[in-house]
RNA sequence: GCCCUCGUAGCUCAGGGGAUAGAGCAACCGCCUCCUAAGCGGUAGGCCGCGCGUUCGAAUCGCGCCGAGGGCGCCA
């Protein structure tokens, strides 16, 4: 099992490494006989009572020594050497588990290393600076963007900060498609919509973007320019609507995002890659390594050569490259930017995208794990207790600024990253703006707002917090159950940020921020901070401090505020 | 037809080999002369979709059903 350089993770690793020093003393005495030891683990039982770590070596090995498990725990725990890892008592439980009892005012310990981290409590080097990319929403920009598209921006940027407080060096990318058939139509919608504007009487396309934000657009334009356009062949007319709607989707794009608190390191145009040669570049190199085909007039991959059903175009009949070419001139282009990992945020609907954009990069010689792919499920839009289709086409969608107007930017994002990726949300947008005060996140901004209104009644009665930690002398006078059981779970926040990171699973943090909030409104419940007890005050206010960073820290990852006030 | 995800309290969802399955909302009963009651405590509520396997141990892993959503285009 992993091991890392937090307040927790050593001490597991301690006992871990105190396990292996008993079982050798065990063989060596001839109480216990095995050749290979099995992946066993050291963790913090669910209940209180089974002790503070335990570990389930003993039910593991049992059939490799042909032992009882718990004659085998026995012999462990006989010959485990309690002093060197804080452990007070050691009990066997139930059909065989190993419960260690720390030491009497372990916590303590705990506190003080976490007081020590200050602000930067949570972040770790787990990641050891290795460089990965997180890609999402990317949505076209020829509409705006809609319920899916928030979610994947939640989702998105708050793995990337996840992935930068566990030590990652991580880069948020946005993927632009300028290119292609899609543009094209984008193209045709702008010029009939440019010449009805103009007063000419020709129909919309069938098949064209139905946006209402682009009459609204193309009006802008004409109060701009009048009729210039009109004597222009359609050809360079529509290439002169498309750069101007681009430039202003994405400008609009752009600052929606930012309102909800995400902001790219990159905006990648797929444009540059038909322009600097990188998609033929690619297709060239696939076709000397043999990966293509050529049939029917078109170049295709040959995706079955890596499990996948059937063959894919690359290069169309009339020699135009997919979206297929594009995206793996694009990620090899990510990867020779140096990304050890890159991590793509797609909606549900790029399913079977997934296996042969892998499958391209493996023929390209990168490792298949080295991109990954978060499939988001949908979010389906209720309002007034139907279901609402949400289509770009027809233009019927709740766009994100919308959301962020009518629900709030912490509530939308904190509803979007409280679920996991796997689960289909059905969104109710009238529950949502009613219940707003009912949304988890206040309950957790709350006791974020509590603490700081104590620390300001503190100053006023003259108590400011040391800048040099306490001693332990001060801490040891936290003893309440409340202080202990918040010290203990405020523990687990750096490994907590890890495991949400290496698993891709930001969720998992508002699940946790949303217990800490819950065992600090306990804490403040039942201990008063303000005390006639110089020192004791100042040891609560230095747990309430350390609970109150892992809050806003934690908020903060998932781009939600932790405001000093409600 | 084949592939992917999901099915857990009345509702929305966590938990993804471990000990007595959790939270919020809704319901019911208590708690402010005292640091923010947007809070705290308690009660009630469950064949973890169904069946069969694997395992010392399954809500969790495998197979098969049933149900929901999505994907199987020279679209992106």
């Amino acid at each position: 099992m992993d091991y890392y350089n937090t307040p927790i993770s050593r001490r597991r690793e301690k006992i871990d490494c105190c396990i292996k020093q008993s079982l050798e003393k065990a063989r060596a005495a001839g109480d216990i006989d095995f050749a290979n030891l099995p992946a066993y683990v050291v963790e913090t039982p669910r209940e209180a009572s089974h002790g503070d770590f335990a570990s389930n070596v003993a039910l593991l090995l049992s059939k490799e020594a042909r032992q009882n498990p718990r004659a085998l725990a026995k012999s462990i725990a006989d010959h485990f050497d309690l002093a060197a890892c804080d452990v007070a008592s050691i009990s066997i439980a139930g059909p065989g588990f190993i419960n260690f009892h720390m030491a009497q005012g372990w916590q303590t310990s705990l506190l003080a290393e976490m007081l020590s981290y200050g602000e930067k409590y949570g972040t770790s080097d787990a990641g050891a600076g290795i460089k990965v990319q997180v890609e999402f929403v990317s949505a076209n920009p020829t509409g705006e963007l809609h319920m899916g598209n928030a979610r994947g921006a939640a989702i998105g940027d708050s793995l990337a900060s996840l992935l930068e407080m566990a030590g990652f060096d991580c880069a948020r990318e946005y993927y632009i498609n300028d290119a292609g058939n899609q543009i094209e139509k984008f193209g045709v919608s702008l010029e009939v919509l440019y010449l009805q504007a103009l007063g000419q009487d020709i129909p919309f396309p069938e098949d064209g973007y139905h946006g209402a934000d682009l009459p609204l657009l193309i009006k802008e334009l004409v109060e701009e320019i009048g009729n210039e356009y009109q004597k222009l062949q359609p050809q360079l007319r529509q290439k002169k609507l498309i750069d101007y709607a681009l430039k202003r989707k994405l400008n609009d794009i752009r600052m929606a995002l930012a309102d909800f608190g995400v902001v790219y390191d990159c905006w990648f145009s797929e444009q540059s890659l038909h322009d600097s040669g990188a998609i033929q570049n690619v297709i060239d190199e696939l076709q000397n390594n043999g990966w293509l085909l050529k049939e029917e007039g078109a170049l295709w991959m040959d995706c079955q050569r890596f499990g996948e059903e059937k063959p894919e175009v690359l290069v169309r009949g009339n020699g135009l490259p997919t979206y297929y070419a594009a995206d793996i001139a694009y990620h090899k282009n990510k990867y020779m930017r140096g990304f050890a990992t890159v991590i793509d945020v797609w909606g549900a609907d790029h399913h079977g995208h997934v296996a042969r954009m892998q499958g391209a990069m493996e023929a390209l010689g990168y490792k298949r794990e080295q991109l990954e792919v978060i499939l988001m499920q949908f979010v389906r839009l209720i309002q007034n207790g139907e279901l609402l289709k949400m289509s770009k086409r027809t233009g019927t969608y709740i766009t994100l600024n919308e959301l962020v107007e009518e629900v709030g930017r912490d509530a939308a994002r904190f509803i979007f990253v409280m679920r996991s990726a796997d689960s289909l949300i059905d969104f109710d947008l009238d529950l949502a703006k009613e219940q707003t005060l009912k949304n988890p996140v206040y309950y957790v901004q709350y006791a974020y707002a509590r603490f700081c209104s104590i620390i300001t009644s503190a100053a006023a009665i003259g108590l400011t917090l040391p800048t040099k930690p306490l001693i332990s002398q001060q801490l040891q006078l936290l003893g309440h159950q409340s202080e202990l059981a918040l010290i203990r779970r405020l523990a687990d926040f750096p490994d907590e940020v890890i495991m949400a990171a290496l698993q891709r699973e930001p969720h998992r943090i508002a699940a946790y921020v949303q217990e800490i909030a819950a065992l600090f409104h306990n804490f403040y419940d039942k201990c008063r901070m303000l005390t006639s007890d110089h020192d004791l005050s100042l040891a609560r206010l230095s747990l309430a401090l350390v609970a109150a960073t892992v809050i806003k820290n934690g908020l903060t990852a998932l781009g939600v505020k932790a405001p000093s006030k409600m």
